[in-house]
This record gives C-alpha cells, sequence and structure tokens, in this order.
DNA sequence: AAGATAAGTGAGCGTTCGCTCTTTTATGGA
DNA sequence: TCCATAAAAGAGCGAACGCTCACTTATCTT
C-alpha cells in the first residue's frame, strides 16, 4: 500500500494553526486549509473526522507540547522557589521558541472548544501541580491558600506579559517587548505574594 | 416616519453576545441571529453595516459598559491601596452582575478583533490608569515598576479567578466558586507583591 | 386625513461552506 | 513483476452563509 506522508500531516497542522491565529476560528475553513497546504479538502478527511476534529485534534497536539516543554526538568518535589523558578522560565521559552503555537493555544483557552480538549491534559497536570503545590505548603514555603487562588497569583501575570508582548501597541506608543529581565522582576513580585 | 424600535436593537446586541458565548465566533450567523432575536435578518443590516461592523460594535458597547462601571468611584489621585480595592470590587461587581457580558468581552479580547475596538477605549483607560500608576510611583505606595509588570501583577490574577469560577470543572471534582473571600484574599497577595 | 419617511419584512441572490464520491497514484509484500 | 491496499486528488453535492431587493407598515408632520 502506499505509505502516509507524514509531511503532509505536519504541514496541514502547521498551516491550520497559522490560518487560526490570522483569522480566527471564523474564517477558518477546510477547503481554505486544504489550499494553503496543497492538498485535496479529501486528503484532511482521511487524518480527521471533521473540522471540529481537526480543530480538536491539532489543539490537543499543540497543548501536549507545551505541558511537556513546561515540565521539562520539574518535579513537584522540588523546593517551591526552584520550582516556581523552573516553570517560569520553561514557559518563557516555549513562548519564545513557538510564539505561533503560543499564540494559538491562548486563543483556543478562550474558545468553546477548552473544556473537552484540556480536561484530560489537567489531569494529569494538576496531579504534579496539586503535589507541588502540597508540598510547598507542607513544608510551609507557600501560604496556605486554596489551589485556584494560588495558581491565580502563581501564573495568571506570566501570561498576561506574554499577552502584552504578543499584541500591537495599542497601550501606548512603544510596545512592550518581553525580557528576561522583566520576567526575572515579575517573578520576584509573585514569590514575595505567595511566601509566607 | 415610523419611530425606530430600541427594544429590538437591545434585543439583538443581548441575543449577539448570548450566542457568541454559546456557539463562538464561528457559529454565529447573521440569519442564525435575526431567527434568535425573531426579526428580519435585513433588519440587522439597519442598525449594522455588516457582520464584521456589527460584531465590532457590540464588542464595544459591551467594553464600555465594563470600563464604566470598573471606574465607579474610582479617581485616578486616590491611595494605591484605595484604588486598588476600589477598582477590583467594581470588576468582581460588574462580573457577577453581568456573567454573561464577562464571558463574552474576554472571549473577544482573544479574537482578532481585539486590536481594533480595544485600540480606543485604551486610550482613555490608559490615562486614567497611568496617572494612577504614577500617583502611586510619587507617593511611595508603589514598587517602581514598567506599567505592563504592574498591570500584570495587579490584575491578571482577577480575571484567572474570574476564569475559573466561569469554566466547567476541568480542574478537579469540586467546581472552584468565586466569592468575596477569596477575592479579598487574592488582592492582599496582589497588594503585598506590589508594595515596597 | 393624507403624504412623507424611515423602520421593518420575507424571499431569495450568489457564494462559500463542510464534506463525499469516484478515480488515480504510490508503495509493501508475494 | 504485479497485485492488494491505502493515500491522495479533483470535481462537485446540498446546505448554510452573508447580504440585498422590492415591498409593507408604522409614525411623524401638516
Amino acid at each position: 500500500m502506499r505509505t502516509r506522508d507524514e509531511n503532509k500531516v505536519d504541514l496541514i497542522y502547521q498551516k491550520a494553526i497559522e490560518m487560526i491565529v490570522k483569522e480566527g476560528l471564523d474564517g477558518f475553513g477546510v477547503n481554505k486549509l486544504a489550499k494553503a497546504a496543497g492538498v485535496s479538502p479529501a486528503t484532511i478527511y482521511i487524518y480527521y473526522k471533521d473540522r471540529e476534529d481537526l480543530i480538536m485534534q491539532v489543539t490537543l497536539r499543540a497543548t501536549n507540547h507545551m505541558m511537556e516543554e513546561s515540565m521539562r526538568d520539574f518535579d513537584p518535589e522540588m523546593s517551591f522557589e526552584e520550582g516556581m523558578k523552573v516553570q517560569w522560565r520553561n514557559r518563557a521559552k516555549y513562548f519564545l521558541e513557538y510564539p505561533l503555537e503560543t499564540e494559538f493555544i491562548e486563543k483556543m483557552r478562550y474558545s468553546r472548544h477548552y473544556d473537552k480538549v484540556f480536561e484530560q491534559l489537567h489531569k494529569i497536570f494538576k496531579e504534579t501541580m496539586g503535589r507541588f503545590h502540597h508540598n510547598a505548603l507542607n513544608r510551609k514555603e507557600l501560604l496556605k491558600l486554596p489551589f485556584e487562588v494560588f495558581w491565580s497569583v502563581a501564573f495568571a501575570p506570566l501570561y498576561q506579559l506574554i499577552k502584552f508582548h504578543t499584541q500591537e501597541g495599542s497601550w501606548g506608543h512603544k510596545k512592550y517587548t518581553f525580557s528576561d529581565e522583566s520576567m526575572q522582576q515579575t517573578l520576584s513580585l509573585v514569590l514575595k505574594a505567595l511566601k509566607p
């Protein structure tokens, strides 16, 4: 039998992300994607059941990738400060290396597909981060807080910084540029907030 | 001449938000909206130039409303802590009173329409908040930080809390519920981070 | 009461959409 | 070498899309 062309799959993946970031979920069409990737519409339906399935699978793949990168060299047994530094560094690195995927994931987080896609990912994820949270509490390196409050203070500022960086300069004349320096600065504020 | 039925405009506004929150920007159609609002498609084009213009205007109206509510009783000459409390209280109140609009605005913030719509709003907004930021710095009630870093730490956690509240319980078995208590708790962490 | 005017309608236009059918092409195993 | 098989293509289906036109309806002014 004829062998599957994996380049084609990757091209579809890449173009789909590109198109959704540029034109949004509306404005994203299967025929358009086929043309952009230089394949027949029918080919896309070999890999994906339908439009919905395509969006889901692409989102799942991108998110999985980001999660893996975020968790590199991370161990929930680490000290609170050490663990936070690793996570922030990893996320920032991923964002700088894969800006398109980052923007795509952020878009999808606010789409109606979020719940289904992220549910299974977060099962494993929350287990690890839950352990990390638990350990930090036990060692009294972290204030006693509900997990969601902890999370909101610990990571939301980083994502907002990334958003500032990504978006056009609507907030002033000179655009904000994400840097290791301002990341470190923000992280130190967050640690100050969360440590007893 | 026949008088304009303002109820009809408001109904279109309300149904559009409902539909976009439920089905996303894809899945939102003019014909569908017309049916949902019980008007003719042609009627919609009396008020709006085209689909894009409709999305823009609805987003603009919703965001304007949120901004007004956020700024109620706020004065950039307030002390830093007082100002932060007012802003957090106002935003939380708006969110609890208008959960649909809140979800809609958050969705739109991550759509491709964001830049155009929010640009003009943020001009006034950033002026006021810039003054507030500036005053707090002068009075040494706030650490010396770039505006974006300040903003990320000051408000992103609140929006993340709201997102936790809104979304389904993917993060665990028991769903997080936003409350005045956890808002106060989170705000106190944020103030701790930002004060010298 | 009647005319002027803008609000509002319903049918339907051309186009694009998601998707499939039939056919062709490439490759592994016999 | 050639057959079996799955990949891939291209044309095009019905449905839904954004949008418009010819027309009716309600309300103001006089």
